[in-house]
DNA sequence: CGCAGTCTTGAGACAGATCAACTCACGTGG
DNA sequence: CCACGTGAGTTGATCTGTCTCAAGACTGCG
C-alpha cells in the first residue's frame, strides 16, 4: 500500500481549510492564505512571541494555549501575569503586535499552530468577502466573550468566578453541557488564578469548598468532575 | 439669506460619512449604509435597549455613553451593575443582541446616535472590501482595549485602576496628552466604580488621595485636572 | 523509590466593602 | 438673586474576604 502518511503540517493545514466558511477549504483564496501561512509545533509551554513588527492571526488546529499579558518586568509586582484567555483547538486569535503591555501565546499542550501576519491575511481575505465576514464575526464572539469575562473580575466573589469559569470550560471541553460531566484541564492552578485574578492558593481552598458541598469531585490534578452543572450556574451568579 | 439650517439627523449622518474610510463618505455604498441607517436622539441617561433579534452596530455621532451589563436583576446582587465600556463621539460599536447578560448602551449626555442592524450593515460593506475591513479593525482594536481593561480589572489595586483610568480618559477626551490638561468627566462616580470593579466610596477616597499627593485637581462634580501625567501613568503601574 | 514541583491547608495581615453620618454642588422655585 | 432641597459626593468606623506567609501532603516523574 502506497498511502501516503500526512505530515504535522499537512493535517494542521487541512484543519485550517476545513474551517474556513462553506465549501472554500479547497478553493483558490484557501490555497492563497496557505501559502503565506506560517506552521508551528509547539511542545507544551512553549511561547509563541508576538512578533513586533505585525500584528498576527493565529488559527489553533490542535492543542489548547492561554494568551497572556506580562505586566511590568520589574518592580513591586514583578512576575504578574494576567491570562486574558483560554484558547482550544479550532480558535482563530488575534496577537497585536507588542506595544503598551506585550501579550503572548504560550501553549499549555503540545500544540500545532497556524499563524499569519493580519496584513497579508486581509489583504488576501479582502478578495473574498465571506472569509473576511468570517474573521470578523469571529472577532465580535472573542469580544462579547472578553466583556463577559470583565463583568466576572469586576463584582464577583471568588466563589462565583471558579463556578463560572468550570461551567464554561464544561461547554468549550465537553460534548455533555448538562446534567454530569467529567473535563480534563490543561492548565495549572496558577493558570486558572492568573486568568480569575486569584491566588493559587484561594483556586486551591476553593475547588475545595466545592468538593465539600458536593458540586464537583477531583481526581488526581486535572480531572474534574461537574456533578450539579446548574447548581454551578447558580452558584456562578 | 435662504441658508437651510441641517437638521440633527443630517449633521449626525454627516458626521458618520466622514468616518467613512478615504473618500467613501460621498460615495454610493455610504448613500446605502445611510438608507438602512436609524438616527436617534437621546437625551441623558437614555437607555438603548439591545435590539431582542439582531445584533446592532452604532456609531455615536456625538455626546458619550456607556455599555452596561446588568447582572441579576433580583436575588442576593440585585441591581449589580457592571459597565464595559465608555465610548464618546466617533466611536463605532457593537451591541449584540441580549443573549446571556443583556448589555444596554446609556447615554451620559445628550446623544446623536447612529444605528444599523448588523447584518444589513455587513450585507452592504461586504461589497467594499475597504468598508468591512474598516469594521473589523475598529473590532479588533475594542477587543485590545478590552483585554487591557480585563488586565486591569486582575490583579491591580484600587490606586491603580483610577490612575489608569484618568489616564486613559485624558488620552481618549482631551488634546493634550502631555504635561497638564484638565479634563470633563461625563460619567458619575458610581458610572465609575461599576467600570473598575470598586465602590463609590473607594473611588471618592482615591481621588482624595490623589489630590492630596499633588497629583490632581478638581473643581466641582466633573472637572479633573491632571496635574502630572506622568506620575499617574507611572501609579497605574 | 525518591525527588521536585504542584497542590492543599492553616494562621494572621490588610485592602476594600459595608454601614452610617455628614457636606457640598447644582438645579429649582420663590 | 438668593434660599432651599435633593441627590451626589465625601469622610469615618468597622467588618469581611482575599492575600500573604509558612508548613505540610500529594502527584507524577525520573
Amino acid at each position: 500500500m502506497a498511502t501516503i502518511m500526512p505530515s504535522p503540517t499537512d493535517t494542521g493545514m487541512a484543519a485550517f481549510r476545513a474551517a474556513l466558511p462553506d465549501g472554500r477549504g479547497a478553493s483558490a483564496i484557501a490555497d492563497a492564505l496557505c501559502a503565506i501561512a506560517v506552521h508551528e509545533q509547539l511542545a507544551k509551554g512553549a511561547a509563541l512571541a508576538g512578533d513586533p513588527i505585525n500584528d498576527r492571526l493565529i488559527y489553533i488546529a490542535e492543542g489548547s494555549a492561554k494568551l497572556v499579558a506580562h505586566g511590568v518586568p520589574v518592580g513591586e509586582a514583578a512576575g504578574a501575569v494576567q491570562v486574558l484567555a483560554f484558547h482550544f483547538a479550532g480558535d482563530m486569535i488575534s496577537v497585536l503586535r507588542q506595544q503598551d503591555g506585550d501579550f503572548r501565546l504560550v501553549t499549555l499542550t503540545d500544540c500545532q499552530l497556524i499563524g499569519f501576519a493580519t496584513d497579508a491575511f486581509l489583504d488576501i481575505a479582502q478578495t473574498d468577502p465571506a472569509v473576511l465576514r468570517w474573521v470578523l464575526t469571529r472577532s465580535l464572539q472573542a469580544l462579547h466573550r472578553s466583556r463577559t469575562r470583565m463583568m466576572q473580575l469586576g463584582h464577583k466573589s471568588a466563589r462565583q468566578r471558579i463556578a463560572d469559569f468550570l461551567v464554561s470550560m464544561a461547554e468549550r471541553l465537553s460534548d455533555n453541557t448538562s446534567g454530569a460531566c467529567r473535563i480534563v484541564l490543561p492548565m495549572s492552578r496558577r493558570d486558572i488564578g492568573d486568568s480569575l485574578g486569584l491566588t493559587i492558593e484561594t483556586v486551591s481552598r476553593q475547588f475545595t469548598e466545592l468538593r465539600e458541598a458536593g458540586l464537583i469531585e477531583t481526581r488526581g490534578r486535572s480531572l474534574v468532575q461537574l456533578c450539579d452543572i446548574a447548581a454551578l450556574a447558580q452558584a456562578a451568579g
